[in-house]
DNA sequence: ATATTTATATTGACACTGTAAACATTATTC
DNA sequence: GAATAATGTTTACAGTGTCAATATAAATAT
């Protein structure tokens, strides 16, 4: 009886099951993602994930998480040296969809409304709150130029986020028109994009 | 055994379904909305919904149809009067948002990756491509203009288009933090933002 | 008007899902 | 080493999408 394999315990289950989910979640949507096909896929019965997770929805929290961290990071190490405001504003949103076309899986979820209510898990708000500190900074030393519009700074970080969050969205959700570029051409395309509108706003 | 009642026959079981479909999706997700369910909401047996829709992507596409119809008649009774070219695609922008605020359901269908592949339908593509044409016109009018942006016409209406689809995104999903204005300012913000980017361009 | 065809609805079934409860095994701690 | 906690499995239930077979009513042909 004791032919079981010796790992029973798996030893490293939720860090498995979470960048499995990822996986599913690349080539699929929410709809794709099942507990139990992703426990089976990890070789595990099909309820030991909620002995990690109290629910599938603990575990998409999991992922936004994530993804939040990662964002932060990009964005941290976008701006990181440059000293211009509104060159380093720029650099700023480029990272932001830098990071939705590195990692779509967690962008879809950080911003598809996955969950229903977001509000309901403080850790999403502090972290989100946390990043878009950032962007206050960033654009708080723009406001400070000569040329900077004369509107309210929540109204200019409004507009920064919705262009970045607009072209984020629209490159990467499946939307094809003749105006939508190549996947090669993408990033060019935001970076023209976010310059010509960045620089309209502040020179 | 003639006590059933007189209506085996629905008579109207289309059209019931897609709104009830919709008020479902109202206040919840695409996970929320269930064919049972919603056939039990109709008071009908859950295999009578597959009369009239192949399956439940096939319901999810006639939602999407009829949304993008919806926005093409907003879209077009925006313009419709104005002359200067500036303004009006200005207010093209605004009854994008308007679209979005006063049919959200609709517009997570469409834009919300719902369908995992969107060009398997070429109703969906045509319509939308119809749409766009729209975009085109407004914007080509102003790309006349003396003051316009040396960029090509295709870069000026993708960053229009992002603009509005970001604000549309941000202002309706559950992204909250203190530059998202209450309800109740949101359509004053949008419009603010869209005639501030847009002036920059064009002026 | 009756018979036949077609459109529409139902019942029953299957494989899948989330997840709760009871139980088993291993790791950790006293 | 024994008790406890952490982690895993089995079993079970209600809900889901959707297929096949069947029933009913409406439309059409005769």
């Amino acid at each position: 009886m004791n032919t079981k394999k010796s790992t029973y315990h798996h030893g490293n289950l939720r860090e498995v099951l979470i960048s499995s989910a990822l996986e599913i979640l690349k080539e699929g949507t929410l709809q794709d993602l099942s507990l139990r096909a992703l426990a089976r896929k990890v070789g595990v019965s099909q309820t030991a994930p909620y002995r990690h997770f109290e629910d599938k929805e603990a575990l998409i929290v999991v992922l936004i998480e994530e993804g939040s961290y990662i964002l932060q990071e990009k964005m941290l190490a976008a701006i990181d040296g440059i000293d211009d405001p509104v060159e380093r504003l720029i650099q700023l949103g480029v990272s932001y969809y830098d990071f939705a076309e590195a990692h779509p899986a967690h962008f879809r979820l950080m911003f598809g409304g996955s969950l229903e209510c977001k509000e309901k898990y403080a850790s999403l708000v502090e972290i989100e709150q946390k990043g878009y500190e950032l962007v206050k900074f960033v654009v708080g030393e723009c406001m400070k130029l000569p040329g900077a519009p004369k509107h309210s700074p929540e109204i200019i970080r409004l507009s920064c986020w919705s262009l970045v969050h607009g072209l984020a969205n629209l490159l990467l959700n499946d939307v094809h028109n003749d105006d939508i570029p190549g996947d090669e051409d993408k990033r060019a395309v935001v970076s023209e994009v976010i310059s010509l509108y960045t620089r309209a706003l502040f020179d």
